[in-house]
DNA sequence: ATGGTCGGCAACCGA
């Protein structure tokens, strides 16, 4: 058997809630990371969820900005959030799983990631959104350096940052905009190396091959200019990282009726 | 070259 471990930028969990319970009755993953809930955690749909089969949920939410959630078919053993930045921002979630989620789940750590975007300006003299994003990049480094070396882990969610130049529908066209200039890259690459994590969508769909899971709002027709960019990441941790026998981007979700601008990701591991 | 669209939440901010 596998496991199937999805993420999903969703962009307001209460306004996409059809089409999230449409996914999980499709796909029927194991686990889903949510990023951008935009509620605070008393207004988070968990009855719905529940009915679909996601008896266990997770949620680190707030009023109307970022906030991310953690839905599973299998208990978890320990809930755990992180502070970045000296916010409060709500952009990290850890699960984690003991024995009586089964043999083969036990003793994962899954962190649930949402990465500041950066706002427009990619200079952290003009622009203080940006400047946090590559704080924020500077924690995560640091943080998965600590944890390196600590288990079984998978760090899943929106990274708002396609690194490869196979990851943006133009490399050149986008090196001075937000989510895939040098700098930014350079500190993801950072963070990836810092805590030995591997980029299992990558392992399995190879680096020659053009992968975007978000399109924006703004084109005439998403899928015919087909702009995108690969924003939305799963990384394991070495010891789980040939395990992986599968990933994809789920991109017809794109096309769904009131879609998030973001499609899912689905990676699945023989544990 | 520019502006284009969403969602939250009640005027714009953030993406």
């Amino acid at each position: 058997m596998t496991v199937a471990i999805a993420t999903w930028n969703i962009n307001s969990v209460r306004l996409r809630l059809p089409q999230i319970v449409r996914f999980l009755k499709e796909r029927r993953p194991d686990i889903l990371c949510l990023q951008e809930i935009k509620c605070p955690n008393e207004h988070f749909p968990i009855a719905a969820l529940r009915e679909a089969g996601y008896a266990h949920i997770a949620v680190n939410g707030q009023k109307a900005y970022h906030g991310v959630a953690t839905l599973s078919r299998r208990p978890f053993a320990e809930v755990e959030t992180l502070s970045f930045c000296g916010k409060q921002d709500a952009r990290h979630l850890a699960v984690s799983f003991g024995v009586e989620a089964g043999a083969d789940l036990a003793g994962l750590t899954l962190h649930n990631f949402y990465v500041p975007a950066g706002g427009d300006i990619p200079d952290p003299q003009a622009n203080v959104k940006f400047a946090h994003k590559l704080d924020f990049l500077a924690e995560m480094r640091a943080w998965s350096r600590r944890r390196r070396g600590d288990g079984a882990a998978l760090l899943v969610g929106d990274l708002n940052i396609a690194p490869l130049e196979t990851d943006v529908w133009s490399h050149r066209q986008l090196l001075r905009v937000v989510s895939h200039t040098p700098v930014e890259v350079e500190n993801l690459n950072a963070v990836q190396a810092a805590g030995a994590w591997v980029d299992v969508v990558r392992a399995e769909i190879p680096p020659d091959q053009r992968l975007y899971t978000w399109w924006s709002y703004r084109a005439r027709d998403w899928a015919a200019s087909d702009r995108g960019r690969r924003l939305d990441h799963i990384w394991a941790s070495p010891a789980l990282a040939g395990r992986v026998v599968a990933a994809e981007v789920v991109k017809e979700a794109r096309g769904w009726p009131r879609p998030s601008d973001h499609a899912p990701v689905v990676a699945r591991l023989k544990l």
